[in-house]
RNA sequence: GCCGGGGUGGCGAAAUCGGUAGACGCAAGGGACUUAAAAUCCCUUGGGAGGCAACUCCCGUACAGGUUCGAGUCCUGUCCUCGGCACCA
C-alpha cells in the first residue's frame, strides 16, 4: 500500500473556509433564487468570554439543516448576527470599567473569527448588529408605527425595579422575586411612567394561531401557559351605598360560598369602601403592602395578611351582607383587582378565613367526605339554594345565566399575559425617538429624523434616580418639538433588547438598504423564514414578542405574513458536569481548544453525536475520540479507494446497507436526529471497510451524506474523488426501497411470546413457508411438541408466534 | 400546587405501527504488530446458572398491578428526576 497523508484537520479546514469565501459558495442570489431556503437560527449575544460549546451546539444543529437543504438543491441564506445591546453587556462593561461601544465591536470580532472557525455556511454580506444605527433606527421606527398605531402607549405602573441593575425589569426577567441577572438581588415595587406595548390585546389572536404552526407541541405548551387563558365571569357585588365591585372568577357555581370580598390594598374602592373606625388601620396596612416590593407578595406560601374595611357587599346570589376586606393576596394587575372569596373551596381563602375568623361554607360536595378546601370540579352543589344538587359544569352555566338576567354577571375571559414594558433606564440601548413637549405631550420624532443616535457618553453609569443617564447628557436631552417647534425634552429611556430581537429576522435579506427597514421584493421571496431554530429559553419570551410585533406588522400593511416563524424546533441544552455552563460555575467550555486539537468537522459531529439534538446533553470531552476515529477511517478508506482505482462493482450486501443508509440519514436529518444519522454512518462504513477491497463508488454517497455534519472533509474527499466543484453542487444520494429491501431477513421464531429460535428466509417468503421452515427448529419443536397448537401469529418478515 | 419532558448496561445512548432490548460510540479486559510506547487491527463485554464444546436455560428497560399470543412502547396507581408557571381568583 501506497503511503496515505494523514489527516490534518487544521490545514485543510482553513483551506476550505478560505475558498468558500474566494468562491461565494455560500451566498445565495437573494434576487433570482430558484428555490429559496431561509434557515434561520437565533443569533447570539456576543459576549467577553466568546463563543461557547453551548452556542456552538446550537448553531452547528441548524448549519447541518441549512447544508442538507442546499445538497437538495435549495438555495438556502443562512445569515447571521449579533445581539449586542442590553443590560448584559452593559453591565459587563461596567464590570470591567470599559465603555460598550469600544467592547463589543471586539466582542463581535472574537464571534466572527469562531464562527468562520466551526465552518458555518454562513452569508457574511448579511451580517447584522442590532446596535448598529443602521440597524436601530429601524428599530426606532417599528417604535413609531406602534406609537402611531396606538400600541405603544405611556402608563404609571407598578414595575419591577433591580436596584443593582437600577433599572426596570420586565416581569419576564423577575425569577421568583429576584432578578434574573442578579439571582441574590430582590426586585422592588416602584411607581413610574413606562412605555408598554400593548400585547394583551392579541392575546387571543397569539393563542389561536398558535395552533397553527409546526412548533413542538411543548414550545406551544409553554406560550399556551404564559398567555394564561381562563374562562369565567365577573360578579358584581352592591354595596348598600350602591358602589358596584366587580369580581372575576372561574368558578361562579360557588358563589353561594362567598362569604366574605377581599380587594386588593391598592385597589381604587378602598378609600370610599372605608368605615370611619377603621380607616386607621386600613391607611396603616396600605403603607405597610407598598413599602414591600412586587415580589415578596407573590411569594404564596406566607401567612396571609389583611385588614377589614368596616363595610359589608351584598352577594348577588344569597342577598346576604358579607363583609369587605384588603389583603395583599389579591393583586391589582389581574383581573378586577377583587375577589369574591369563598373559603370552602380555596386555599387562600380558607388559609385567610381561619386566621381571621370569617364564615366558611361548603357549597360543592364531591366524593366521600373529602376536607376542606376541596377544590373538586367534579362535585355536585350543595347549600346553593335552587341549584342543590346540579354538577359543577351545569351549575356554572345555570347560575351565571341566572345573574346576568339580573344585570349581576357577565361571562368573561381574563389572561395572564402583561402588557410588555418596554421601558429601560439604562444607556446601552436604542432611545425610544419621542420628544416630550409640555404643550403637546410625547410627539415621535419625524420618520426623516431617525435614527435617534445614542450619544456617546463616557458617564453611562445608572443611578437610583429612576432616570436614565442619558437625561444627564444636555445637549442631547433637549431638542425641540416637532409639532409646535417649542423646547421639548426627549425621552430618555432606551427600550429593552427583546424589541431589537423581535425583528431581525425581516431584517436579514434586505441588510445592503439604508431607505427602507425591508425590501419588499426581498421580503415576498424570502419571508418568513422557512426553518427557525433555537433555544427553548426563548420559547416564550422572544418568539411571543417577535409574533406579536410581526402581527401588528402586518395589520399596518407592512409585512405580508402574520407569523413569523411556521417551523420552529428548539434545541437542547449542553451542559457541563450536571450543570448549565455559566461564568459564575466556570464550567463554560471554549470550543477553541477542540477544534485546534481534533478540527472543527470532529467537534461538530461529536456535539450532534453527544446526544439527540433537541435534548442536549452533558458535555464529556473523553468521547470525542470516537469521532475522529470515523473520521480517519474515513480518510484512510477514501484514500485506499483512490489508490486501488478499482472500478468493482458493489457487493450485493455493500449495497444493501448503502441504500438502507441513505433512507435512514436522509429522514434523520430531515427530523433533526442527528445522532443517529451519524451512527448509520458509522455502520455503513464498518459494512464497508469489511469488504476486502474498499470500492470508490461506496463511498461517493457517504462523503455527500456526511457533507452537512463535517463539510470540509468532504470537501477534501470530494475533490481527492477528481470533482472540481464543491460537495454542496452534488445532488443527495437518492435510494432505492427495493434495494434497501433485498435479500434475506431472519425471522424470530417464539412459542407463547419467548424467542426459541431463528430462522432466514428470503424477504417476503408466505407464511406457509417461515411456519414449515420454523417447524423444523429442534429448539421450536421441543416446546411445541406434545402440545396442541392454538394459534400462530405470523408478522411478516419479522416474527412467528406458536401459541400452545 | 398546576402544566410539560424524562427514568433502558460501567457511561452517552438506540429501538417507525406493540414484534429479536441494548444498534452506534466511549470505557474496560484479552490478543496481534512493535526493542518499547503511541497509533492501528482482531476478539470479549447487561446480570446469573449450567456445559469439554458448537451451546442451553433463567432473570432484566424506576416500582406495583393490568390489557395482549407478545409490553421499554398501551392503561391504572406509586416513587424519583429535569424544565416551565405560581397567592392569576
Amino acid at each position: 500500500m501506497r503511503d496515505i497523508p494523514s489527516y490534518d484537520p487544521a490545514s485543510l479546514e482553513a483551506k476550505w473556509q478560505a475558498r468558500w469565501t474566494e468562491r461565494h459558495t455560500n451566498e445565495p442570489d437573494l434576487d433570482q433564487p430558484r428555490r429559496p431556503f431561509y434557515n434561520l437560527m437565533m443569533f447570539p449575544y456576543p459576549s467577553a468570554e466568546g463563543l461557547h460549546v453551548g452556542n456552538m451546539f446550537a448553531f452547528t444543529g441548524a448549519d447541518i439543516y441549512g447544508r442538507f437543504k442546499r445538497l437538495h438543491g435549495c438555495d438556502v441564506f443562512e445569515p447571521i448576527g449579533f445581539d449586542a445591546f442590553g443590560l448584559h453587556s452593559e453591565n459587563y462593561a461596567l464590570a470591567v470599567g470599559t465603555h460598550p461601544a469600544k467592547l463589543i465591536p471586539q466582542n463581535i470580532e472574537t464571534f466572527r473569527r469562531q464562527l468562520r472557525r466551526f465552518g458555518g455556511m454562513f452569508d457574511w454580506r448579511h451580517e447584522l448588529s442590532t446596535t448598529d444605527p443602521r440597524y436601530y433606527k429601524w428599530t426606532q421606527w417599528i417604535f413609531l408605527q406602534l406609537f402611531k398605531a396606538g400600541i405603544a402607549f405611556r402608563k404609571k405602573a407598578a414595575v419591577n425595579w433591580c436596584p443593582k441593575d437600577m433599572s426596570v425589569v420586565a416581569n419576564e426577567q423577575v425569577i421568583n422575586g429576584y432578578c434574573e441577572r442578579h439571582p441574590d438581588t430582590k426586585v422592588e415595587q416602584r411607581f413610574l411612567e413606562q412605555w408598554f406595548f400593548h400585547i394583551t390585546r392579541y392575546a387571543e389572536r397569539l393563542l389561536r394561531t398558535l395552533d397553527r404552526l409546526d412548533w413542538s407541541d411543548s414550545t406551544r405548551t409553554l406560550q399556551r401557559n404564559w398567555i394564561g387563558r381562563s374562562e369565567g365571569a365577573e360578579l358584581i357585588f352592591e354595596t348598600p351605598a350602591g358602589a358596584k365591585i366587580p369580581v372575576f372568577t372561574t368558578r361562579p357555581d360557588t358563589v353561594f360560598g362567598a362569604t366574605y370580598l377581599v380587594l386588593a390594598p391598592e385597589h381604587p374602592f378602598v378609600d370610599q369602601l372605608t368605615a370611619e373606625e377603621q380607616r386607621r388601620q386600613v391607611n396603616a396596612y396600605r403603607r405597610e403592602v407598598q413599602g414591600k416590593d412586587l415580589v415578596s407578595r407573590r411569594v404564596g406560601d406566607k401567612t396571609k395578611t389583611g385588614v377589614f374595611l368596616g363595610s359589608y357587599a351584598r352577594n348577588p346570589a344569597t342577598g346576604e351582607a358579607i363583609p369587605i376586606w384588603i389583603a395583599d393576596y389579591v393583586l391589582m394587575e389581574y383581573g378586577t383587582g377583587a375577589i369574591m372569596a369563598v373559603p370552602a373551596h380555596d386555599k387562600r381563602d380558607f388559609e385567610f378565613a381561619t386566621r381571621f375568623n370569617l364564615p366558611i361554607r361548603e357549597v360543592v360536595r364531591g366524593g366521600a367526605g373529602e376536607p376542606l378546601p376541596s377544590v373538586t370540579e367534579d362535585g355536585v352543589l350543595v347549600n346553593s339554594g335552587e341549584f342543590d344538587g346540579l354538577p359543577c359544569r351545569e351549575a356554572r352555566r345555570r347560575i351565571v345565566a341566572w345573574l346576568q338576567a339580573k344585570g349581576l354577571a357577565t361571562p368573561q375571559v381574563q389572561y395572564r399575559l402583561h402588557d410588555w414594558c418596554i421601558s429601560r433606564q439604562r444607556y446601552w440601548g436604542p432611545p425610544i425617538p419621542i420628544i416630550h413637549c409640555d404643550r403637546c405631550g410625547p410627539v415621535g420624532v419625524p420618520e426623516q429624523d431617525l435614527p435617534v443616535l445614542l450619544p456617546m457618553i463616557e458617564d453611562f453609569r445608572p443611578d437610583a434616580s429612576g432616570v436614565s443617564p442619558l437625561a444627564r447628557h444636555k445637549e442631547w436631552y433637549y431638542a425641540k418639538c416637532p409639532q409646535c417647534g417649542a423646547q421639548g425634552r426627549r425621552e430618555t429611556d432606551v427600550s429593552d433588547t427583546f424589541l431589537d430581537s423581535a425583528w431581525y429576522y425581516l431584517r436579514y435579506p434586505s441588510t445592503e438598504f439604508d431607505d427602507r427597514p425591508w425590501d419588499p421584493k426581498r421580503s415576498t421571496t424570502w419571508l418568513p423564514p422557512t426553518s427557525y431554530i433555537g433555544g427553548n429559553e426563548h420559547a416564550v419570551l422572544h418568539l411571543l414578542y417577535s409574533r406579536f410585533v410581526t402581527m401588528v406588522l402586518q395589520e399596518l400593511g407592512h409585512v405580508h405574513f402574520e407569523e413569523p416563524f411556521p417551523k420552529f424546533r428548539a434545541h437542547g441544552l449542553i451542559i457541563k458536569d450536571g450543570a448549565k455552563m455559566s461564568k459564575s460555575r466556570g464550567n463554560v467550555v471554549i470550543p477553541d481548544a477542540y477544534i485546534q486539537k481534533w478540527g472543527a468537522d470532529t467537534l461538530r459531529m461529536y456535539l450532534m453525536f453527544l446526544g439527540p439534538f433537541q435534548e442536549g446533553g452533558d458535555f464529556r470531552d473523553t468521547t470525542i475520540i470516537g469521532v475522529r476515529r470515523f473520521l480517519d477511517k474515513l480518510w484512510t478508506a477514501a484514500h485506499e479507494a483512490v489508490a486501488a482505482d478499482s472500478a468493482s462493482r458493489l457487493s450485493a450486501e455493500v449495497e444493501r446497507k448503502l441504500h438502507q443508509t441513505i433512507k435512514r440519514v436522509t429522514t434523520d436529518t430531515e427530523r433533526l436526529d442527528y445522532n443517529t444519522a451519524i451512527s448509520a454512518m458509522m455502520e455503513y462504513l464498518n459494512t464497508v471497510r469489511d469488504e476486502p477491497v474498499v470500492a470508490r463508488q461506496s463511498l461517493e454517497p457517504l462523503v455527500v451524506m456526511l457533507a452537512p455534519y463535517a463539510p470540509h472533509l468532504a470537501e477534501e474527499l470530494w475533490s481527492l474523488f477528481g470533482h472540481e466543484r464543491s460537495v454542496f453542487t452534488a445532488p443527495w444520494p437518492a435510494f432505492d426501497e427495493r434495494l434497501a429491501a433485498a435479500g434475506d431477513v431472519e425471522v424470530v421464531v417464539q412459542v407463547n411470546g419467548k424467542v426459541r429460535g431463528r430462522v432466514t428466509v428470503s424477504r417476503g417468503a408466505s407464511e406457509a413457508e417461515v411456519v414449515a421452515r420454523a417447524m423444523q427448529d429442534e429448539a421450536v419443536r421441543k416446546f411445541v411438541n406434545g402440545k396442541s397448537l392454538r394459534k400462530t401469529i405470523y408478522v411478516q418478515d419479522r416474527l412467528v408466534n406458536f401459541v400452545v
